[in-house]
DNA sequence: ACGGTTTTGGAAGATTTATTCTATTTTTGC
DNA sequence: GCAAAAATAGAATAAATCTTCCAAAACCGT
């Protein structure tokens, strides 16, 4: 490889300058080095932890190869290469872990240690949620529902939080939308009309009245939107599109962290499709 | 320094080990190893990307010392100990960074783009919140709505989210509940009772009819716990307990996180209470 | 204040880890 | 199919980092 001079001759200041390279040039690398750039995407954040020979090992290259790659992406060496992502590392989590620790050890229980374990597992679910996260159904799901005439949301018991807060960003954007189920059974299911769109959100273990509006909803040909916690629940049938968001658990309780961005995020993608579209 | 042998001989397996041991032996550790457990309470996140050099310097004490501290621990020197830091990092962030930066790099637009924002934001509202959180509060927080005859809550808009998450819990604990301002006006103030508790939640811009029961209650000696995004407002002077739960925002939106993540805490807290109490 | 014990600082030694080099293989252009 | 160029593997070298050692200092009980 001949380099560039002009154009690599600086090195990435930071992890997402690194990336933007990387993508760069990841087509025209040779075939080891391509190697390291593949495996380096997809365990990017090991290179704080670990050695060339850990990484090189990882890729299935040799340890010359990695240092060579590391001289493309225009980092004198490895060294300099991991010192970006040990900088921050060090920022990122500024002192969480040792107050999540004090917390933790401090008797091992108590509100406080209750709070650390929640906030522990809402760190987990939000990282679930991006690695399972499929962003063409979240586009697909954001699509059908602003081409909606109104958004209807059903989602009891624990689901109803979510569906809440979904109604409440909705309705701040001028969506027209409906929460179903509320007060007694006063709202029909005539009131769901064809060129309208059902959210429902139903979690293990299912609410069937949110399940049998699903599926009603479905059967007269009107889109239905699912959030579950799982891909094969009962949900899936009924649904067009069905996204999920896994919790992790405390014990016998969670918070459900990951479905609410998820769905904020669906909510507010909805209300830029329709400002965009006005 | 005469080591017990029996106690010492086996190295902590992970990191809550590691900190209990610390916490065990802190106070009778001479002078600069004292130093060294110290700084790393304070810092031992570190760890995994530091080296004894720059630990040391940190604590102010030569390498030696740090070493020597190392082994009072159990291990039976420094690299032992990053080892268990840097096996603890690779679990904790599986590929939760290369997803995002995916997600970021990727165009820059789309539900996708935004879900990855409001998952970063949520990682950092978790952050604050357990950085910031008084646990001796949110002790005495629970402990009033436990020792309360019946728990009413109240929270509209964006706060109405948390209100009903926690009176799912709450109900399911079989804690007595009531939440407000729900229906009409149905529900009048004066069903709350001396001998009860109201939770409050309100954030930034205040509702004011959030505030105003939670005044009127207060004004009747009834305890008044209160929930929101600052210290200083309008709900300091109801509030016998402040709670405070900072969000990030991306844009002009926001994932309640950190206050759903409290609530939560707090109610599985009250129905821990109430439980031992019985 | 004294002798024994513990702790410390600093430097020397051992080990791991990063980096470079070169002969060999593979690819590319013609 | 051949020559030139590029890329690679593996070993050799250089650098950094960890670890041990020991003389000097601080501490402690008497």
């Amino acid at each position: 490889m001949v380099e560039p001079a002009a154009l690599e001759a600086k090195a990435p200041e930071s992890v997402s300058e690194l990336i933007e390279r990387l993508d760069g040039i990841a087509d025209m690398l040779p075939k080891r080095l391509g190697q390291c750039a593949e495996f380096l995407r997809h365990n990017i954040h090991l290179v704080a932890v670990s050695t060339v020979a850990d990484l090189s090992a990882g890729a299935g290259v040799q340890p010359s190869a990695f240092m060579r790659f590391c001289q493309a992406l225009g980092f004198s060496g490895f060294s300099q290469m991991q010192a970006l992502f040990r900088a921050e590392y060090r920022e990122f989590r500024p002192d969480y872990a040792e107050r999540l620790s004090q917390l933790r050890t401090r008797g091992g229980e108590g509100p406080g240690w209750l709070a650390a374990n929640f906030a522990e597992a809402g760190h987990k679910s939000l990282v679930f949620l991006m690695n399972d996260l499929d962003s063409g159904k979240l586009a697909k799901a954001a699509e059908l529902l602003a081409s909606a005439g109104t958004v209807h949301l059903v989602g009891l018991r624990r689901a109803f939080a979510i569906v809440s807060y979904m109604g409440y960003l909705l309705d701040k954007m001028q969506v027209p939308t409906v929460i179903h189920r509320t007060s007694a059974q006063i709202e029909s299911d005539h009131a769901i009309r064809p060129g309208d769109a059902l959210f429902a959100v139903s979690f293990k273990p299912f609410s069937q009245e949110t399940l049998s509006l699903a599926a009603s909803v479905a059967d007269r040909g009107i889109p239905v939107i699912g959030l579950s916690d799982t891909e094969d629940g009962p949900l899936s049938e009924a649904a067009t599109v069905l996204l999920v968001a896994r919790e992790v658990d405390v014990g016998a309780f969670r918070v459900p962290t990951a479905a609410l961005t998820l769905a904020t995020s669906l909510a507010v993608a909805v209300g830029q499709n329709r400002e965009s579209a006005d």
